[in-house]
RNA sequence: GGAGUGGUAGUUCAGCUGGUUAGAAUGCCUGCCUGUCACGCAGGAGGUCGCGGGUUCGAGUCCCGUCCAUUCCGCCA
């Protein structure tokens, strides 16, 4: 069959088109017969435009066009008009014109969909997968897409211009003791030996820091066999980067210089630098995690002090054992009722708490009062500074928990982020908060095994 | 490796302490409709209730097993 290429994408034509005869190629997005007139969206990755099948215009397509079902590939040419009056759709960029069809042939035709091929969809993930090429239709997942590129040609621009050369390591290497398990290939040659696919490049830049290469980076896949979570695959792409003769303020200074011009570039938005630096201690004691989500203030207070002299035995035995105990003020929450608190203890201990000590604070008419079961192990000094440490109100809700000092730390840390979401303190369009967390320890104190591991490090992996 | 939650129409879900023909929305099909844009109106089709076993007069519903999905812990960083 006979018909022209295209002359325009779906997302271009515009008032001062009209006049023109076009030809666009594109998936039928939407069909609204109005039995006279047949609306037509046709959709390419570049937008959406409405084209108009009347009768009176060209009976033969018009006919055509009563076929047409979703997600139809198929080629149009006509005219483009101005909208009559009142009938423009300032939601579409095209929305000020239409095309009036006077050519329809269809490419091909298609199955109805399983789902919707439009952004606000909830179908399940794996359903999406099975039809990952319907699902990348869907402009949200072009844009995913088309944001991955725009950042991979920032990057390669700003190091380029840094003096960064860019190398590509091998894929098929040899196991280096990294944290996570590897990947494996069997090896043909060498039988019963297998290959190990990279966790990172570590070895290799550093091979080329010792070679002269003085500035690299990659943008590089990297594999790492572990179990999955909602925001963790097994194969992922990084940023990779290192420098020689240099210190932690030119890594910052390198870094920062890339987050601003991601933000500038592709949101439009200014990034302020330097960025804020906490140093690690600092961050595990107020947020109880090594990267803090600073878009909400609930902060974490170290009760050490407080209990120095306690006479409560599970408290004195965390201080007395380098332990901490940490307190987080929840506003307003104590009006949460027994069966809430239950649910909350239940999930400190799913992060390994023995529990989670929770106190009302009420208000008896000459001062603060604090209600909990375990306050009968607390002295009224104790009480007064505890409420002093966390500057508490009438109404709040404070929850304590205390033992060993990581794992603690990060189970309030966990809560924190659990009452944030149950308070809605994460707004959806909330600033970024960048921060550097800095002075990461080098090893760890391990309780189980009794001995010192090694930790990873920012600015080795 | 462990724990929680879920699996019912193409899709997303409802279905109470077990009880007649398993529902809604949307999608799909048919008809009507010449300016819609989530078009509208009328009608219709569509189900092995994940799978296997058990309890019961009777199971979508309760029990056991199993598979799959998902979230978290461990793990990883």
């Amino acid at each position: 069959m006979q018909f022209r290429s295209r002359t325009h994408n779906c997302g271009e034509l515009r008032e001062k088109n009209i006049g023109e005869n076009v030809v666009l190629n594109g998936w039928v997005d939407r069909r609204r017969d109005l039995g006279g007139v047949i609306f037509i969206e046709i959709r390419d990755r570049y937008g959406i435009t409405q084209v108009v099948f009347e009768p009176t215009f060209n009976p033969q397509a018009h006919t055509e066009a009563k076929d047409l079902r979703s997600e139809f590939v198929i080629s149009i040419e006509g005219i483009v008009r101005k909208r009559p009056a009142d009938t423009d759709n300032p939601e579409l960029p095209t929305g000020h014109i239409d095309v009036m069809v006077s050519k329809l042939v269809v490419l091909n035709e298609a199955e109805t969909p399983p789902f919707a091929i439009k952004d606000e969809i909830d179908t399940h993930e794996d359903l999406r997968l099975k039809y990952r090429y319907l699902d990348l239709r869907r402009p949200k997942l072009q844009k995913s897409l088309i944001l991955r590129h725009k950042m991979a040609q920032i990057t390669r621009q700003y190091f380029d211009e840094n003096s960064f050369i860019e190398v590509e390591t091998p894929v098929l290497m040899k196991s280096t003791p990294e944290g996570a398990r590897d990947f494996l290939v069997p090896s043909r040659m060498h039988k019963g030996k297998f290959y190990a696919l990279p966790q990172s490049p570590q070895t290799y830049k550093q091979i080329l820091m010792v070679s002269g290469m003085d500035r690299y980076f990659q943008i590089v896949k990297c594999f790492r066999d572990e179990d999955l979570r909602a925001d963790r695959q097994l194969e992922f792409t990084q940023i990779d980067v290192e420098m020689s003769f240099v210190d932690q303020e030119d890594i910052f200074v390198v870094v920062e210089g890339l987050m601003k011009r991601f933000f500038k570039q592709v949101w439009n938005r200014d990034l302020d630098t330097p960025l804020p630096r906490l140093s690690f201690d600092e961050a595990m004691e107020k947020y109880g995690s090594d990267k803090p989500d600073l878009r909400f203030d609930l902060e974490m207070t170290t009760l050490n002090n407080v209990f120095k002299n306690t006479g409560f035995k599970v408290f004195k035995d965390a201080i007395d054992n380098n332990g901490v105990v940490t307190g987080l003020l929840a506003p307003e929450c104590g009006e949460y009722t027994r069966n809430q608190l239950d649910v909350l203890t239940d999930f400190v201990k799913g992060h390994g708490a023995k529990g989670l000590i929770w106190i009302r604070v009420k208000n008896n008419g000459n001062g603060l009062e604090l209600e909990s079961p375990t306050m009968k192990f607390f002295n009224d000094e104790e009480k007064k500074n505890l409420i002093e440490a966390l500057g508490t109100k009438p109404g709040d809700l404070i929850f304590i928990l205390s033992g060993s000092k990581l794992k603690t730390l990060n189970t309030m840390g966990a809560l924190r982020l659990e009452m944030a979401r149950r308070l809605d303190l994460i707004k959806e369009n909330a600033e970024p908060k960048l921060l550097w967390v800095t002075d990461f320890p080098l090893f760890e104190w391990d309780e189980e095994s009794n001995r010192y591991y090694a930790m990873h490090h920012p600015f080795t992996s």
